[in-house]
DNA sequence: CACACTATGTCGCCATACAATATATTGTCC
DNA sequence: GGACAATATATTGTATGGCGACATAGTGTG
């Protein structure tokens, strides 16, 4: 478990599926099931995490010290007691941003090796 | 060993080490060992593909028809003739671009949810 | 009352990464 | 000339991780 001064290069690169999941507690805490239905939402169903590599992933993530399991729950008429809910610590935030940040570097490389197509990519909408 | 019009997506995501191979061979063909020096000079250091990674990639590679051992070899003098040099497929091609076109969704994710800061990203570079 | 959905979890197989090891040649420095 | 680093390819063993299948159970709907 390390400690929240410790250096995200050593967990970089994330695999598809755990950085799938950084995402989706990026902006909101989230239980395991809601986490499968928001890859999958925000990937327009392309993205579909099995159980199987979600909670041995969560399993990971809470030893890694990347995220941690909140008291937190939502009002009771809409809580379900089976839920367990997690967020990002601050040191999941930081790999999180440095694993984005490797990405950019990697789109870059791909733009100058004209592998995307330089029209209608998501570089213009952070650029504007 | 999957024909040229196969979908790129069943082999999609790849791997990182299989990425920056791909990335590698992107513009220009290459023998293994300059694959190792081209992605370690490209990221400063950052990524070192180790051989075991690199010779057993390069094996699927082939199986699965993203690349090819070309025939093509530089000036005699220049040449050693260990090497074995390799190209993108046409599908091989395919399969890179449609890769990056995931990043370029999964950076702008990542921008949304504010893991990215605005200023002095690659983005930019391809929004000019 | 059956069936789909929500919700968490485990198990086992397989693919892959990666370090270590092997082997041989080429280039450089003293 | 001898030593050593670099170039070049390849295999093997180990560990990790993804993923489908299975297990369990509560909720909601037709």
């Amino acid at each position: 478990m390390p400690s929240a001064e410790a250096d995200p290069q050593t967990v970089i690169p994330l695999t598809q599926p755990v950085f799938q999941i950084l995402l989706a507690l990026a902006d909101s805490e989230r239980h395991g099931y809601a986490i499968i239905k928001e890859v999958e939402r925000r990937s327009s169903g392309k993205v579909k995490l099995s159980t199987g590599t979600l909670y041995a992933a969560i399993k990971r993530l809470l030893d890694d010290g990347l995220i941690t399991e909140t008291d937190r729950r939502p009002q009771r008429e809409r809580d379900d007691e089976r839920r367990r809910y997690y967020c990002l610590t601050a040191f999941g935030k930081k790999v999180a941003r440095a694993e984005a940040h490797r990405m950019v570097e990697l789109v870059e490389v791909a733009r100058k090796k004209k592998l995307i197509s330089g029209i209608a990519t998501a570089a213009r909408a952070g650029a504007r």
